[in-house]
Formats: structure tokens, C-alpha cells, sequence
DNA sequence: AGCCAGATGATCACTTTTAATCACTTCTGC
DNA sequence: GCAGAAGTGATTAAAAGTGATCATCTGGCT
């Protein structure tokens, strides 16, 4: 059994869970630990794994895909109320801006029912959605950013520099009234916040897991939302959020009601 | 047996297993070992197999899917074997560009066999197939164009401005020694000219069923063209050409000649 | 805060594999 | 048959992989 074999082997070992051992590792291909820590090593340094003390994890989509996918059972209906809701938005003629993110994708079916919208996405999953649509498509361009499958950097930016759009509809990791809209990588949480500053209209599209939830990076204020759209809210938080201009408008899976 | 005969050899012991030794391939053949590395060496350099300490592995798409099973029309093998014979241009850590087309995109499942690449790419389906990959990818963004599924236009052509590649790979509608390539949208045709101005070395991959076909839009001359694969060629074109500084690289299915 | 077991990275010695080179043989076109 | 090209086997220095050792670091515990 020589490296690259074990290299395979240790993501066939990954395959079932999320994380092994340096020593397990040693024991199951009869190599040294420092063999093993190498390997570990080396496979971090090419984007593999991620390394932690002791051993090693999942990183990128091989992670994320089931989670994206449980995620997606779990709050499906939510997600499609929240699109729903969001797509009444929607007017022809709009230029709209799609994020990254489950839920903002699940507006990309919803959108046939308008006509001559000009779509413009940094997620190369919506893109994919709408490869047959009769609207015209826009790719941010940049640098693919595998775990959110989106794209994110400078290049990205440059670009949406030169657009403008009448609604940005956006997705995130993690909201509270007090810090804002957060997600992981600083990177994409740039791109977010050059998203918003282009569009007129910035919608959130959040489902209420949401909800004080943190991450790293702040991608924007409160203030910087126009309409939060979300599925469940209570009176103080609606309190909170319209001191900041906030208007909130609360999805249910038959009609939907404003608030201010 | 000689060395050709002996490269299908060794697929076949691959095919029912991930990796093979130099000492086995050695002794199976009765061979030296020096001759068994110069094979593996040779086959890696074609993008058959992935090189590794010891041995060979097949690796990513081609141990998935039976390669050399399934029956395909001629086309489709032959753009595979144009594919093949691109890669071998293709060095570790290098940064290329696929353009569109589905020679081109062949290209695609063969890069895992390489290692630290920057892909950029202006193919939707291109990007998809490359969403798992594990090198770096970028997209240039514009305008997605869908009989071709590509992004092309002003947005595209402003970011390709701010990169520089060692090798484009260029698919085409047409091409002729007079007219140069040349595709039906001229859109399409300025991002395809932009591309190729940013590259290092511009490789042309295209089946022999181009030649002599013609279009709308000249996207370039012969003269742009640093090297020509194709699978079919005869004498008089590879002089012309020749005239015009273009290496001509033949691909058969098992191995592969230079003509300049 | 201080302690401690386990994990880590660096280094060394040793083994295996590789790439480069040389000499020799076989093949090929003239 | 001859000359050049390509293939092959042997040799050897360089490179890469491995295991062991040890000083250092980390994270948890009292």
C-alpha cells in the first residue's frame, strides 16, 4: 500500500462520517503515526481534508452535501413559503440579484411566471436552475468557492461593480438585530455586501433557524435590509427590526401577511 | 510485444482495480523495470493513468465510469482521444482555460490526473463538471448565452482582461487555413478572441468534421493557433499550417504522433 | 494559573523509488 | 546494407517515503 493508495482510502474512510483519528488511521493502514500525520498533512495542504488536532475532517461539498440535502428536507416547506413570498416582489421587466443558499434557490423555479427579467447570480446552483430559462442570465464570474457553491473574490466584485439591480435577494448564514447578517467566509461575505450596495431593494430570505445564529463574517447591518422575509417572528423582533427601517413580511405556506 | 501493444495491456490489468506497481507491470510483461517506468511515464503524459510512487493508479472519473467499455459513436471517440491528447500539454500547477464546446469539455474529467490547476472557464457545463474538482476554479462571468452554454459579452471580456494563462483550449464551429475559426454568434467570437489573447499558448481542439466548415464570425487566424489536435490530417494541411507556425498534434486512441 | 497527557513538528537514519545516463539491440526508411 | 530513430536493460546519484526520537505546543483538568 504506498501513499497515494492511502490517500484514497483515507476519504473512503472519511466517506461514512465526518471525521478520523491520526492513530486510527496508522492502525487500519499498518503505518506509523507520523506516516499517518503526513499523509493528514499533505492532503490539507491540496484542499482534501481539513486538518484538527488529532486527526482530520470533511471539508467542501463531500460534507455539505448531505447536509445541504438534509437541510433542504428539514426546512423545505419553510424555504419554499419564504420563495413564494419573495417572488410576489418580483415585477417584469426587473433586474433581480440571486445569492448563494437553499432557500434563495428555491426561488429560481418561481420565476417562469414573470416575463423579460434580467437574472444575475454569483450561485452556480441557480445558474444551473436556470440554464433553460427564457430570461436573460448573468454570471458574477470569480473564483468558485465549493462549500457555499458560489462565487466569491475580487473578480467578482469588479464585476458587480458595473451592474445595478432593482432587488437583491439574499441568503445567510446568521442574523441578529444587534450584529447583522454574518456567514463564514470572509470572502463571500464581501462579495454579499458588494451585492447589496448594487441593488435598490435589498430582500433578506431567511428562515427563522437563522435567528441568532453567528458566524465569522459580517456581510451587513440591519439597516442595510430593506424587507426581511422569513417564516415565523415574533412582535419584538418586528419592534426591533422596524426601528431599523426593517420591513418584515412573514411567509405560511398558504398566504402570507405583511407587517411593519 | 511492443510498447504500444503493452499500453493496453496495462489498462486492462487496471480494469479490475485502482492501482498497479512497476514491479508487477515488470514482471508480467517480462520486462525491465526502467521499461515498465517509461511506460507508466508515457501513459501518464497522454492523461491514461495518474503517476504515482510506485506504480499507476486510474484516478476520479475514469475509474468510475468503464472507459473503454462502453460503445460510442465515432465523434465521441474521437473528441476523447483529442481530449487525451490535449492533456498531455497540461503540467502541474499550471492555469488554463476551457472554452466551450464538447471537445473541449471532455477535457474536463482528465484533469484530475493533474495537480494544483487553476481551471478557468467561460462553460457553464464545464464548471459543472468541474464542481467537485479539488483545483482551483474560476468562472469568468457575463452574459449565459444558451445554445452554447457559455458566458460571453463586454462583462466576460472585462474580467478575462485581468487574467493571463499558460494554455487556452479553444473549441470551434469551423476552420480553415484561410479563414481562420470561426463561430455563428460574433459575441461569442469576440469573448472566444479575447481568451486566446490572454493565453500563453493557445491549443485548438477540434475534430476533423470542422474543416473547411464556416460561419458567421471569425473569432481568429490560423496564425492565433500555437498547436492544432485533431484526430485526422493529411499531408498538405499540416504544411500549410506549418506556414503558419502551428504545430499539428494527431490524437489516435492509443497513442499519438507530432507532426510540425 | 499551573499541570499533564497527548499531539505536533522537526530532524535523523534508513529504505525504496525515480530520473538520468550509457551502451546495446531492434526497427525503419532509403 | 546503412544510417538514424526508437526501444531496452543496467548503473548510479538524487529524491521521496518511512519510522523513530525528542523538544515543543495544545487543550483540558484541577
Amino acid at each position: 500500500m504506498n501513499r497515494s493508495d492511502r490517500e484514497d482510502d483515507i476519504l473512503q474512510l472519511l466517506s461514512g462520517r465526518t471525521s478520523v483519528g491520526i492513530a486510527e488511521i496508522a492502525t487500519h493502514f499498518s503505518v506509523s503515526e507520523a506516516t499517518a500525520r503526513r499523509d493528514v498533512q499533505q492532503m490539507a495542504g491540496s484542499g482534501l481534508v481539513r486538518r484538527v488536532r488529532g486527526g482530520a475532517t470533511l471539508r467542501g461539498i463531500s460534507r455539505l452535501e448531505p447536509l445541504f440535502r438534509d437541510k433542504e428536507d428539514r426546512a423545505a416547506r419553510a424555504k419554499r413559503a419564504i420563495a413564494a413570498s419573495a417572488s410576489s416582489l418580483i415585477r417584469d421587466g426587473n433586474t433581480i440579484y440571486l445569492d448563494g443558499g437553499s432557500t434563495v434557490l428555491s426561488l429560481a423555479p418561481l420565476l417562469d411566471t414573470r416575463r423579460n427579467l434580467t437574472i444575475v447570480t454569483n450561485s452556480v446552483m441557480a445558474a444551473v436552475k436556470l440554464l433553460d430559462t427564457r430570461h436573460r442570465l448573468l454570471l458574477t464570474g470569480g473564483e468558485f468557492r465549493s462549500l457555499s457553491r458560489t462565487l466569491v473574490g475580487p473578480l467578482t466584485e469588479a464585476l458587480l461593480e458595473q451592474l445595478q439591480f432593482d432587488i437583491a435577494f439574499m441568503g445567510t448564514m446568521g442574523f441578529s438585530v444587534e450584529r447583522g447578517m454574518m456567514t463564514t467566509d470572509p470572502n463571500e461575505a464581501f462579495t454579499k455586501a458588494q451585492a447589496m450596495s448594487r441593488a435598490g431593494t435589498v430582500a433578506l430570505l431567511m428562515d427563522s433557524s437563522k435567528f441568532n445564529a453567528t458566524a465569522l463574517a459580517r456581510t451587513g447591518t440591519a439597516s442595510d435590509i430593506d424587507i426581511l422575509i422569513t417564516e415565523a417572528a415574533d412582535d419584538s423582533l418586528c419592534q426591533q427590526l422596524a426601528e431599523h427601517h426593517v420591513l418584515v413580511q412573514i411567509a405560511t405556506s398558504s398566504n402570507k401577511s405583511l407587517s411593519h
